[in-house]
DNA sequence: TAGACTAGAGAACGAACGTTCTCCCGCGCA
DNA sequence: TGCGCGGGAGAACGTTCGTTCTCTAGTCTA
């Protein structure tokens, strides 16, 4: 049984990802989620307030998911191509429309800095992540830094093109540049 | 002598970089293009074709500067590399928010075909522009995919984070995806 | 010079926004 | 049963938006 909360955020993290965040209104949120006006205000400041706690959840479950099925293979010096075998399943969801981060710091980075640190906080935690799981494979730092690049560019392109193929081109890259 | 869509497209494009397009009024145009708002509205039918005239005009000068640097080098097999030249001193400049078609995409995608159309068209260009200079350079067509996923990489690493080294780094791993 | 047209400055408009307020129903307790 | 209170539904508020309209001053032509 999900709570207020949990209804709250999944409707603000389907419309906010579908549409971004100045084009969904109050309203949308509070028919979507089907709680009142006053028990959203109850529960979050505002707005902003909803974005956050939208993308701080988001940012458990994404890295949990990544590193669920990165580190699922027995062999670590597999793991760093492991996470662009997860990518690619994940560029192909339907409605899949680039990274949520990245959307919300291009509407919002320069106008909430509350967003703009949230953004950046999941992606330091996410290159951190990578750098961890290459090391552990025998790579570089060097080598860290740019396969989540590469990383980084599969997303974005993917969300432009609709074409989830990046990822098999980036986790080419990636096995290249782990083997030099 | 600016004309008066220079002016207009000039605030536009200052504006929208910096702070997103919902986020800046008509009234905002106006007064930092030191246009009436009839004149605003007999050049372009609205907001949005602002925008995406703004975003064309933007795609032409942004190719040419990339073009322009890194065909400089004489010697073809050194272009590739150039470009994440050039890239680096562009994340450098003052006030640079990353890519201004990521940027509009993640915040009007879903919402305007306009721009979306121009957003791809600029990316696809950017992408083939790319696949000439790796394959005159030798590359293979995959290595060029990968290239560019290196750049887009780090021109969102780079808005987000700041730093512009984002730069180095891919071009660090674009070397070695060209030896390989 | 007289008149017609252009274009500038900004008021005005209707819609939509985030947020708050009002009203009232229904439950818990004495 | 009577009373009080928390919370639901949605109206209302003030603001801001994109766009259009009004009024006026200037300019070109016959």
């Amino acid at each position: 049984m999900p709570t207020d909360q949990d209804r709250l955020l999944d409707a603000a993290e389907k419309l906010f990802y579908e549409r971004g965040y100045q084009a969904v209104g109050m309203d949308a949120l509070r028919e979507a989620s089907g709680l009142p006006l006053k028990r959203i205000y109850a529960l979050y400041g505002g707005k902003d307030a909803i974005a956050v706690a939208m993308l701080d959840r988001r940012d458990l479950r994404w890295r949990h998911a990544l590193a669920a099925h990165a580190s699922h293979d027995p062999e670590p010096a597999h793991r760093p191509l492991a996470i662009f075998d997860w990518l690619e399943t994940w560029l192909a969801t339907d409605g899949h429309r680039g990274c949520a981060w990245i959307n919300a710091y291009g509407e919002l980075g320069s106008t909430s800095p509350a967003i703009a640190d949230a953004v950046r906080e999941h992606k330091a935690r996410v290159r951190e992540y990578v750098a961890d799981i290459v090391e552990a494979a025998g790579g570089t730092p060097e080598t860290a830094h740019s396969i989540s690049l590469l990383l980084e560019g599969a997303m974005v392109t993917a969300g432009i093109t609709g074409d989830p193929s990046a990822a098999r081109h980036a986790r080419h890259a990636a096995a290249t540049l782990l083997q030099s």
